[in-house]
DNA sequence: TTTATATAATTAGCCTCCTAACTATCAGGC
DNA sequence: GCCTGATAGTTAGGAGGCTAATTATATAAA
């Protein structure tokens, strides 16, 4: 389930060793990006660790709490279709399908044909995915805030400021040119 | 390959709102979790949009850097064998020879038994593999750069700073007990 | 010497992700 | 009324993770 990141990160000495030999090395745009997959690693393993006890895959829980907000914040969407789940969640609507069937034979969620559209398909919760949400939520909420209590108000704020640059950065880059940068090959 | 990851994150206020119904949600933290969870996802795909133009995923690049470094940086061990790859990438031993044969058979790397034991094997890169590396480094290089060129020298410490905070909590917790802040179930 | 235990690597089987191809349905133009 | 094309969902096949079991070898103990 882990990423395969490096467990290590390499010594700055020795990313700056490196930089001498690829002048294109950042040493300090590595550690950063480094520390990054590290900590995303790290808290992907750490929700899994509480999640998994309940039988529920990171990308299942994902699918669940979708579920739920739309039953719960249901300011627009009162139906679901796994065409919508898949572009909330950012897969694809196979490994929508895929996670669905998984989550209709343990019974979380069950699927209705649209009445309309008879090719559309709508998606909600059972009585019995509500429940085990309801009873496992409080639990990985706590988790969390304990996982970040580590960092003050202030410091929360500026790492969402940083990692959103980060995130718009890459948007950026990669919306401009398919692969850019790759002039030599 | 994303790891299922929303693409929205909820809006602040609904957080708040969610709170009323779950005390145990911290809206702050869950603000702070999911962007690190969304940077990390970007990030990884970043990297995996330029390397998987070169026909290496995310696992196999980190396993032929791992044997770079052994080559180059080599201080201590000149050969590597797969217990040893598996550890410093994270990964079961399983995986790790999954990643083996297919890297081996792409001729990027070689095992060679062990003269002495027989039970091992050592890994190492074959010229074809030290010619790709070599060759997509600098482009990937460039791209890392490009995509933290969006923070200032400052901004990177604070970055690394506050994630490794996070990291560190995130073995304290897991480390103390299995499966902690769990009394409820 | 033989037997028990530990270790290195692999294998087998499962889950989740992907892309590409397929099926069924809808909607528009002739 | 029919083609054509778009769209929703599924299926097929692959890659990369995992755990648990297997095989071969080494090591220690009886």
């Amino acid at each position: 389930m882990a990423h395969l990141i490096p467990k290590n990160l390499p010594r700055y000495e020795c990313l700056q060793e490196a930089s001498q030999r690829f002048p294109d090395l950042d040493p300090s745009a590595m550690v950063a990006y480094l520390h990054l997959l590290r900590a995303g690693t790290d808290c992907l393993e750490f929700s899994h660790e509480y999640l998994s006890a309940h039988g529920v895959s990171s990308g299942r829980f994902t699918v669940l709490m979708l579920l739920l907000q739309g039953q719960a914040c249901g300011e627009k969407a009162e139906v679901v279709t796994p065409a919508e789940l898949a572009d909330m969640a950012g897969c694809t609507r196979a490994t929508m399908t895929g996670l669905i069937d998984t989550l209709e034979r343990d019974s979380l969620v069950k699927r209705v044909p649209d009445s309309k559209d008879r090719r559309m398909m709508t998606v909600s919760l059972t009585a019995k995915g509500t429940t085990l949400l309801t009873k496992m939520l409080p639990g990985h909420f706590k988790r969390l805030a304990r996982l970040m209590a580590c960092l003050s108000e202030s410091e929360r704020k500026t790492l969402v400021r940083l990692l959103g640059k980060v995130s718009s950065q890459a948007a950026t880059i990669s919306g401009e040119t398919p692969v850019a940068g790759c002039a030599e090959c």
